[in-house]
Order: structure tokens, then sequence, then C-alpha cells
RNA sequence: GCCGCCAUCGUCUAGGGGCCUAGGACAUCGCCCUUUCAAGGCGAAAACACGGGUUCGAAUCCCGUUGGCGGUACCA
């Protein structure tokens, strides 16, 4: 295999501008920005929109978004430019008509009149006599004075003529896959495949190849999906006389149910992931150990070392299915490794979008939320999460979990919150910190003999609403003593059942 | 139908003939820690799809079967 590339390593990234870039495209791209980046290689961008119904320069820009999020950065593209432009299909259809010609005159594609309903009935009969459809070719053996005939009919009803690729016979089409080895396949079984429309727009396997060529690529990373279309392109590299750059196929992601992902078995697009609170860095590592393993083993690996030690010998072949729960804990991971102050910038626009805290926030509130996100730091998996988390220290009014309240704050425990009232209202302002908290309330703990869960389960469903929260006493702290002793009053008035 | 790709714990995977009584991670379960929830520590359960070969020896090589996926477009 591994034909010897010499020269820089150059390889592409060719979304349509369609729609949100989908998480195997994002994949797809991440492996060959690890391949240019580990090679020292360029890495190119290049929109696919010879779809014209459905491309849209907002799909572009929104590209642009996700892949600079996650940190893919591009060398060459629509944007930034570089020497084999323009970066944009709809924009090199010159190019293709240039080399389609160039295939015709030299025998290697021909003109082709047939219209759908025709070729629609070659592929009914086919079926029907239980045969693999191929073109029948008839348009190819035409005279001149046929073609002129068929053309003019054609122009009648305001279309013109496809070209298509004279396919030929009795050929193995072969490559040696990047990471699965040599592939054939017999040219018989491929038909005759048209390369440009009637109305001058190239065909994905003409354009692709027109493109590759031209823009100098070296190495073709792509999924596995293109494992077909492959044999149709060394095809028409062939017949450009062009040489076949490396080929390499890795296995799609796939949803829980073994499908194709989409919103129906998980989410597919990059920025449903970006919403729910995921971090780029996390799905960066999480993405790059789909299909690839790192060489020491280790789950967590920094940008920097992924980067070193990627490898396509280390790539697998077979599909991934995308594991949700794995990239949450992953992300949880990621999330511990924040600083504060980077914790507080990632949770703040969860928390605003929320309503729970203000658009510009004074540097007190500032420093306020950074303590309450600090709390939660190690119990959250995504930043989303922040919001439910916290609510109850931003509310004024809280939400009482009616089951915590049965099981919790029940007539035996008042006597205990009074207590813990009482003590808490003769703490000063300055005193109120964990330390003293914690003094006080284990203090009255023992002095009664009791046990600590007896007295502090009860405050904190009197405080927070749940019977979960983070250690009471850095909770109280943060929540301060105006919410505490308010809530607690609330709770013994409204909520614990007279003894 | 035809052509092609893939096949190790539920999931991501290590493994490239003997080092495998098949290793790690997530998830699951148990124990520890503990004011709750987490986090953390320790431990358990859990896989080579099946059938033939090749070989002294196969998860690893070959063939077949089964299953999954892709293509079979004037989509990309």
């Amino acid at each position: 295999m591994a034909e010897t590339q010499t020269g820089p390593v150059r390889v592409r990234i060719a979304p349509s501008p369609t729609g949100p870039i989908h998480i195997g495209n994002i994949h797809t791209a991440l492996f060959n920005w690890l391949f240019a980046r580990k090679q020292g290689g360029t890495f190119i961008l290049r929109f696919e929109d010879t779809d014209q119904e459905r491309s849209d320069r907002k799909w572009e820009e929104l590209i642009y978004k996700e892949m600079r999020w996650l940190g893919l950065d591009w060398d060459e593209g629509p944007d930034v430019g570089g020497p084999y432009g323009p970066y944009r299909q709809s924009e090199r259809l010159e190019l293709y008509q240039k080399y389609a010609q160039e295939l015709i005159d030299r025998g290697y594609a021909y003109y082709c009149y047939c219209t759908p309903e025709e070729l629609e009935a070659e592929r009914k009969a086919a079926e029907k006599a239980g045969q693999a459809y191929k073109y029948s070719r008839r348009c190819l053996h035409l005279t001149e004075a046929e073609k002129a005939q068929a053309e003019a009919k054609l122009r009648e009803q305001g279309r013109r003529p496809v070209i298509r690729f004279r396919v030929p016979e009795g050929q193995i089409l072969a490559w040696d896959d990047l990471i699965r080895g040599r592939i054939e396949t017999a040219s018989d079984t491929i038909s005759d495949f048209v390369i440009m429309r009637g109305n001058g727009i190239p065909l994905y396997n003409f354009a692709v190849v027109v493109d590759d060529i031209t823009m100098k690529i070296t190495h073709v990373i792509r999924g596995e999906g293109h494992i077909s279309n492959t044999p149709m392109q060394l095809l028409v590299y062939q017949a450009l006389g062009a040489e076949v750059p490396a080929i390499g196929h890795i296995g799609h992601i796939l949803g829980t149910d073994g499908k194709k992902l989409s919103k129906r078995n998980g989410d597919a697009y990059v920025g449903d992931y970006r919403d729910r609170g995921f971090l780029p860095e996390a799905l960066f590592n999480f993405l790059a150990l789909l299909g690839w393993t790192p060489p020491d083993g280790q789950e967590i690996q920094s940008r920097d070392n992924i980067i070193r030690t990627f490898d396509l010998e280390r790539v697998g072949k077979s599909p991934a299915i995308f594991d949700l729960q794995k990239l949450e804990w992953m992300n949880g991971v990621y999330i511990r490794m924040l600083s504060r102050e980077e914790l507080l910038a990632r949770c703040l626009p969860y928390l605003q979008q929320a309503g729970l805290v203000e658009e510009n926030p004074s540097p007190e509130k500032r420093e306020w939320i950074g303590r309450v996100v600090a709390l939660e730091q190690e119990r959250i998996r995504t930043l989303a999460e922040i919001v439910p988390a916290t609510e109850y220290f931003f509310k004024t009014e809280i939400t009482y979990d009616p089951k915590a309240v049965q099981k919790v704050l029940k007539p035996e425990c008042r006597p205990h919150l009074e207590a813990a009232l009482s003590l808490l209202e003769g703490i000063t302002e300055t005193n109120w910190t964990t330390e003293t908290l914690e003094k006080l309330l284990d203090g009255y703990v023992n002095e009664h003999g009791l046990k600590r869960i007896e007295v502090f389960q009860p405050i904190r469903v009197a405080v927070t609403g749940r019977t979960a929260s983070p250690p009471l006493f850095d909770t109280l702290a943060v929540l301060g003593p105006e919410k505490v002793r308010e809530r607690m009053r609330y709770a013994l008035e409204h909520l614990v059942p007279a003894a």
C-alpha cells in the first residue's frame, strides 16, 4: 500500500452547505484535520454546493462556526482563499465543463439524450428480468445525424443532453485502502454514470475528482459510505491521466439503534451538543476515540497529545455507535478540570438563557455566581445541568419537591429546625461562613447526642427544596443568612406538620 | 436481486499465530469514604457471531454461513 507520497500532505473536507453539520461529517473532518496537523500538512475546506436547491450561504456560516467551535481550523477555504481556489464548486463550473469536454474529445465520455422516462423504463425492465441495471448505451452508438435529431427533440422540451462516462469493460478497479487494505471491483458491475447534467452542473463522482486533482489532494480520508463510489472515481482519474491520491475509508458513526445517527436515535448535529452543554474539548476527545485508539490506551487525551500520536495505522474499520453516556462521563471529567473562572464563564450563558442571571452582572454578583457554580463542579456532567442544579440559589421562591418534604420534613424534626433557626439567627453577617456554620450546627448535634443526618437533612430540604445538594454548610454559606432564615421559617410555618 | 464493506463484553476498544485463565474505559452491580448528592478508592459480573479448514498451536490466516451497513440517481 502507501504509494510513496512525496511533497506535503494535502487533505480536505468537503461538506455540502445544505444544513447543520452532521456529527459523522465532523468526525471525518476531525480525522482529516488530525492527519494534516500530525503530518504538518494542509487542511482544506471546500463546499460541494452543486445542489442549488438546498445549498445556502447561511449553512456555510454555520459550518464555519461549528468547525471553529471544535477547534478545527483550515488553511485553505472559501473564506480564507488559497492557491487552488475557488473553493466552492458552484464557482468552478467552467473547470468541470472543460474536463468533461476533454473526456468527450478523447472518447471517455459521450452525450446521452435519454429522457428520465426512458431510463426509468430500462431500469424497470432490468429489475423485472432480475438483472443488475446498467445503462443500455443506446446513445453511445448514435450517428451524427441521429445525435442532431435527438438533441433537437430534447431542446423542444427545453432540455439538454447529459454527459455519461464510458465505463471500460473487463477491468479490475482496485486501490489499496489506507485502512482496509486492497479493495477490488470489476468495471463490468458499473453502469455508464452521468458526470454532467444537461444544465452544465457536474455530478458528485466527477466533480470530486476534478477538485481533488486540481487542488492537489494527496490523501482522501472519508466515510465508508464512499467505498462504492471509489471505483467510478478511479475511472475518472484514469481517464484524466491523473495520479490517484492515497484513499482511506473510516467507519461510520451510528446511533444507538445501529442506524445512521439522526434525531430519532440521538443528536445528529454538532450544535445540538454545544447547546446541551458539552465542552468542545470533550467532544473533540470523544470523537477522536471513535475509531482511533491512542497508543497508550488512555481515554482522556489532550488535543496536543492526540495530534502528536494520531496515526491512520491505529484507525479501525468497523462502524461505531455513539455512546452518549460515555461522552457525558468524559464531559464531566473535563468540567472538573476547569478552573473556577473558566467554569463560571462557561456556565454563565446557560444561567442567563434560563433567566436566572441578568445580562451584565456586577463584579460582586459574578464573584458570588462563581461560588455557586463551583459547588456543582464535580456534580454536573454537562453545562446545561447547571441550571436545574443551582436554581434555588437564584430564585426568591423555590419549588419544594413533594417527596422530599414528605420524607424528611416530619413532625419530629420540628424542634431541631427551630433550634437550628434560632442558632442561625444569632450569627452576624460577617460570621456567616462554612466554618462557623459547621461549628454551630455540629455543636447542636453533639450536645443532644443526635445523628448529623437527623438535623442536617431537614435543614437541607427546608432550604433547597430537595434531598440532594452540595455539602450543607457550603450551601448555606453561599446562600446567605437572609435566604436561609427565610426558607427555614417558611418550612416551619407551612411544611412541617405540627408535632 | 447484484456489487462492496464490516463482525471481540450492553457500548467504545486492546489484540496483528503461542505473552489470552482475552486487557482497559463507559454503563451496571456490590463494598469503602460520607450530613445528602456527587467525586474518589476497591471489587464483581460481562465478549472473541456460527461452521469448516491451514497450523504442533487461531480471537488473530483462508473459505463459507448468518447478521448489520452502504451502493446500485441527471443526491452528496
